[in-house]
DNA sequence: CCCGGCGTTTGATAAATATCAAGCCGTCCA
DNA sequence: TGGACGGCTTGATATTTATCAAACGCCGGG
C-alpha cells in the first residue's frame, strides 16, 4: 500500500481506536486498489481471503439463484464488507461489484483475525460493525416482508430526502444510482419501479430522469407510514 | 437464579470458554424463568434490559407493521436472542414470544457489556454468535427475494428432513410448530401454505396433520434447487 | 359428552407483481 | 455525426399471491 494512503485508512471508525502496532500488522499485508465500474470483486461461495474496505466510490452486494438476482445492499464510503465471512472464515454469502470507480482497501483475513484476538478495541469496533450489519439486514427483511412495492418506494424516497437534506414539506433528490439497482434492492423489477413511481404521482412525486421532486411529503408520509425500526439506518 | 440451574447455563457455547469470575459477574444478576406458551417476552422498540438465552422450549421472533406481521426467526434451544440490541444498546428490532412452555435465562445487558469488555474469550464467542445471526438473516432475505413461495416450501421441507435424519430418497418429518408460523416465516399466508403443499403433491409430498411424507426427494430436489448459501444453517 | 374456538383447508375472487414486447431516449463510440 | 447499445418506460398479458368466505376437524373446557 502506498504510504500516503495509510492516514486515510487510519481515520476509519474501525481503525481509529487501534494501537499503533496492531494497525501496523493490519496494513503490512494490505493493498489499496482502484477499480473501474462494474468489476466483480467477490463471488458468493468463495472463501474470504481479504476483508474489504470501501474507501471511495460505490459497491453493490448481490446474490443470484438460478437466473434470478437480487441486490442485498448498496455500500457508500466508508464501509467494510464481508466482515462476517472474514471473522468466521466461512464462504461469502453475497457477491460484490463496483457500481462506480472505487478505491478499496484489501486486508488479509488472517491478519484481521490475528489483530481481532490481540486488540480489544479492535474487537469492540468489529462487534459494533457486525451488529450494525445484522440490524440493517433485519430491517431489509422486514421491509420486504411487511410492505408492498409502492410502500417500499415511498419509504425509500423519504429516507433519501432526509439524507440529502430536503425540507419536511417538499424536497428534491437525485437518485444515487441506476433505477434498476434501486428496483433490485427494493425487491421488484425495473418495470415495476416505473409503475410504482407512477402510482406515487397523486402523492406529489414527480420524476425527471435521476431527479425526483417531492411536493407533498405529508401525503407521501401518510402513505409510507415510516418507522425508525425499519427506515432509520442509525437506529 | 437457583443454583442448580447454573451448570446448565455454563455449558452453553457462549459461556463455556469464560473465566470463572467473569461468569460469576454474569450470573449474579441473572434470572432463569419459565414461561407458558404465547407469552410476549419482548416488544420491538423497547430497550434491551436483558440478554435472553432460550434454554428450553421455543421462541418466535416477529415484527409488525400496520396490521401486518411476519415471523423473522424461530428459535430452538440453546440460542441467545436480541444480542445485537444488547451489545449496541439500541432498541429491539423484533418482538419475541414463546411458542411453547419455555425456560429462559435473563442476563442484565449492562453485565453483558461489562464482561464483554473484560473477557476476550467472551468477546470472541459474542462475535461468532453475532456473525451467525447476521448470516442467517442474509440467507432469510435471499430466500424471500429470490424464490417463489412453492420453492421456499420445498427447500424448507428438504432442510427439515435433513435435520430430522431422513434418508436421501424418502423421508418423513413432523412439522416442529404450527403451520401458520411456518407460513409466516416463509413469507406467505396460511392459505397459501396449504396450496403450496398441494402443488408439491406431484413431487411426492403428502401431508397428514403435522406429519409430512416425502416419497420422491430427487424430484423435490430438482424443483427446490437447494444451495448451501441459502439453505445450510451451518455454512 | 357436548360445545366452542381456533387452526386449517378449500373455493371464489381480487390485487400485486412479473413477464414479454415494443418503442423511446439518452450516451458512447466508431 | 450516425449508429449501436443499454436503460427506462409503457402496454398487454400471465402468474403469483392475498383476501374473503365458508366448512371441516381437532382439542380443551364446562
Amino acid at each position: 500500500m502506498r504510504s500516503d494512503d495509510v492516514p486515510e485508512i487510519r481515520e476509519l471508525t474501525l481503525f481509529r481506536a487501534l494501537a499503533d502496532d496492531a494497525f501496523e500488522t493490519l496494513i503490512r499485508g494490505a493493498y489499496l486498489q482502484t477499480f473501474p465500474p462494474t468489476v466483480e470483486l467477490i463471488r458468493e461461495g468463495d472463501s474470504p481471503d481479504f476483508l474489504h474496505v470501501l474507501v471511495e466510490g460505490g459497491v453493490e452486494l448481490f446474490s443470484g439463484w438460478h437466473r434470478r438476482e437480487t441486490t442485498l445492499s448498496m455500500l457508500a464510503p466508508v464501509s467494510t464488507f464481508i466482515l462476517a465471512a472474514t471473522i468466521t472464515d466461512r464462504p461469502y454469502l453475497m457477491s460484490a461489484r463496483t457500481v462506480s470507480k472505487s478505491r478499496i482497501a484489501l486486508i488479509p483475513s488472517e491478519d484481521v483475525r490475528t489483530v481481532f484476538d490481540a486488540d480489544r478495541d479492535f474487537a469492540n469496533a468489529i462487534v459494533n460493525e457486525l451488529a450494525d450489519c445484522f440490524r440493517a439486514s433485519i430491517k431489509h427483511a422486514k421491509n420486504v416482508k411487511l410492505r408492498s412495492s409502492v410502500e417500499r418506494l415511498a419509504n425509500y424516497l423519504l429516507c433519501e430526502v432526509a439524507a440529502q437534506g430536503g425540507g419536511s414539506e417538499e424536497g428534491q433528490i437525485t437518485l444515487p444510482y441506476e433505477k434498476r439497482l434501486i428496483a433490485s434492492w427494493l425487491g421488484m423489477t425495473p418495470e415495476n419501479l416505473s409503475r410504482a413511481f407512477g402510482s406515487l404521482r397523486p402523492y406529489g412525486v414527480r420524476v425527471e430522469g435521476a431527479l425526483v421532486h417531492l411536493s407533498d411529503m405529508s401525503s407521501l408520509r401518510r402513505l409510507a407510514k415510516p418507522t425508525p425500526l425499519i427506515d432509520d439506518p442509525a437506529s
